[in-house]
Order: C-alpha cells, then structure tokens, then sequence
DNA sequence: GTCTATAAGCCGATAGAC
DNA sequence: GTCTATCGGCTTATAGAC
C-alpha cells in the first residue's frame, strides 16, 4: 500500500463525517470539526472555502461505500431476485442496531437544509439515491420485470421509509417489515406466473 | 362562536409552526418566533419555558389535525379497502406539490434532533405515528385481514418514505407509486383470494 | 500550510421596571 | 403580562504573523 497517511483534507473530511453523523449538520460547529481533526479552524478554512463546502465532502465521502455495502448484501445472499432485495433490508435491520447508528445521513441532511432546496448537498443526497434505484431498475431489467424502474421506485419507497421510521421509533424490526414488504411486491412483478 | 380571538399561547404556537415547518427548528431563533407573534421574547418566554418546550408545541399542535385529515380522505372515497388507501397517497401528492410543502414536520423534527433521543418533540412524533398506524390496523382487522398489524406498518413504511423521497428529489410522484405499491400489499392481504 | 487572535453578529435565556 | 435592556456564550469566517 504505497498511501500509508491521509491527507490534510481527508482527515478533515473524516472527522466531519464522524460528527456530523453522530450529531447533527446545524448542531456541529466548524470548531468542533477543527479539534477533532487535531488542527485549528484557520487551517480547515485553507482548506474548504466554508462550512457548506465541507458538509458536501462529507457526504460526497460517503456515495460510493454506501452503494458498494449495498451491491455487496445483495450478491452475497442466495435465492431468487426478492431473497437477494430482502436481504438488503436484514442486513440494514443488523446495523441498524448498533446505538450509534442515527439513520440515513443523506436523508437526515435533506431534512435539515430543506429550507435551502439548492443546496449542493442536497443535490449529492438525491444523485446517490437516484444511482441506487438505476441499479437496482438494471438489475430488475435484467431479470426479465416489466415495469423494473416503477417496482426500483417502490424499493427506494420502502428502503427510505425504513430509515424514517426505524429512527423515530428506534425498532429495528421495521427494517425486516420492510424487506417482507419488497419482497412481496417483486414476486409479484416476475414474469412467468 | 364564542372564541373569537386566539389565546396569547395560542398566537405563539401558530407562528412557531409556520416558522418551524418553513425553515426547520435549529435555523428559527426564538427572536424570529416572537416577532412573527408580534411580542417581544421576554413575553413568549413568560408563556413557554424554553425552545424545547415550544418545539413540542408545536407538534402537539399537529396531531389531531394531520391524523383527521388522512381519516377524512381515506372516508371520503369508494370502492375497496385498498382503492381507499391508495387515495391517502394520491391527495398527498396533490399536497406535496405546492412549493410551500416541505416533507413531514415530525419526521424533519426528527431528523433534527437525532443526537437528542429522549427529547419530548421526538416523543411526540413517534405517538402521532402509532396512533396513524394504530388506526390502519383496526381498519385492517375489521376487514378480516389476517396480519393486519404487520400490513399497517408497511404503510406507515411506505407514507414516510414518500415523504423523505418526495423531499429529496421533488417530485411528488413517488408518492404515487408509493400509493400503488400500498394497494397491491393490501389487496394481497385481502382474505377470500 | 499552519498558527494566534479577533471580528461581527446571533443564540437562548434572564433581570428588573411597570 | 408585557416591556426594555442585556448577559454570557457560541457562531461562521477572516487578518496577519511565521
């Protein structure tokens, strides 16, 4: 492995990433950022133009292994099409367990900055949602489904709401209702029945 | 009508609403609530102990209203048990599309406040919902449904995931096909198939 | 590139007069 | 019950030295 130490800007983002998840985008301030990184704000500031270009790092950080832990739950269960979906969601219901977890950063993120329905993060959150529902139409596509992309919209319906409500209830076992949810209705969309 | 003129607590918890709903909790100041009520904050905190405190009244305020307005829309359209689910779907979308909606307020309070889990807001929201959900099960159960409690709270699952994806990408059609994918678990939970 | 120091303002909440 | 005035602290962001 030849990249032994981050850079400046990874750590900063990685730290970021740790508080703004745990805590919150508004309740976590730049200072916070800055001491946990082990360096002081003017430093952060030379490298990110402002508290909103550092919050679109984080979660820009976080697209790919998001989709990668999805892909990786999905090709790792045996079964037909709907046991791979479901097990998108048991395994979601697993991790969702651990006290740490706090729901879907991208969504909890959209909610807080509704009020600035332009913001950049906002258009990271909503492109990372939408490569998600492309692969999971492709994979729909692929194994003969009709309607893939309007049945990939309900999994995005049923995965989402899962976040939604697993946080506000802190039940994890709306995860696996969820995933007998999809499961149901992708049955129901193959062909040859 | 004997009450002509809303109560001083009454006036306030209006303009935390619209302010709350508008902007979010952590981005509307105290000052920015009592000026939209027209007093000074000395005067909104004679009637309210704190923030908090008027974050949860603000919810509180919410529940009835949100919950007969969904009974309302359920009641008022014919045709089967799913037909009239699906009809919850089809009016909030219709809601969701004037540029004033922005999601679920007790969800985006939610998410807000994820780093405070025992706070009074967040309790509230999680009762406003069981309540919703407690009451599709009873519709459910009546109509000789087996899992009625299990297919309630796959609607509740698919009702806030329309509404974080609807926040997300803006575009009040997922809600919709969320509405679809409601009838279809229901009229395969239908007894006598 | 990293530091110390500070600007300029907003935050929730309170003191005390009337 | 409503007011004026303000406290102490925290906020994002910047000036300027090294």
């Amino acid at each position: 492995m030849a990249k032994a130490q981050k850079s400046t800007r990874e750590t900063i983002v990685a730290a970021a990433a740790k508080l703004f998840y745990a805590e919150g985008i508004r309740a976590v301030s730049v200072d916070a950022v800055a001491e946990a990184a082990g360096m002081t704000k003017r430093t952060l500031y030379y490298h990110f133009e402002s508290k909103d270009d550092l919050i679109a790092a984080y979660l820009e950080g976080r697209d790919q292994p998001n989709l990668a832990l999805f892909r990786k739950w999905f090709e790792a269960t045996d079964g037909d099409l709907a046991a791979k979906v479901e097990a998108i969601f048991v395994n979601l219901a697993r991790v969702a367990r651990h006290p740490s977890w706090k729901g879907c950063g991208f969504l909890r993120t959209t909610a807080e900055l509704a009020n600035m329905p332009g913001h950049p993060a906002i258009r990271i959150g909503a492109a990372h949602k939408k490569k998600f529902e492309a692969w999971l139409a492709q994979v729909f596509a692929e194994a003969g489904i009709d309607e893939a992309g309007e049945l990939a919209r309900q999994m995005l319906l049923l995965l989402d709401g899962s976040f939604a409500v697993v946080l506000l209830h802190r039940d994890a076992s709306y995860m696996e209702s969820a995933g007998k949810a999809a499961a149901m209705l992708v049955r129901a969309a193959m062909p040859g029945r």
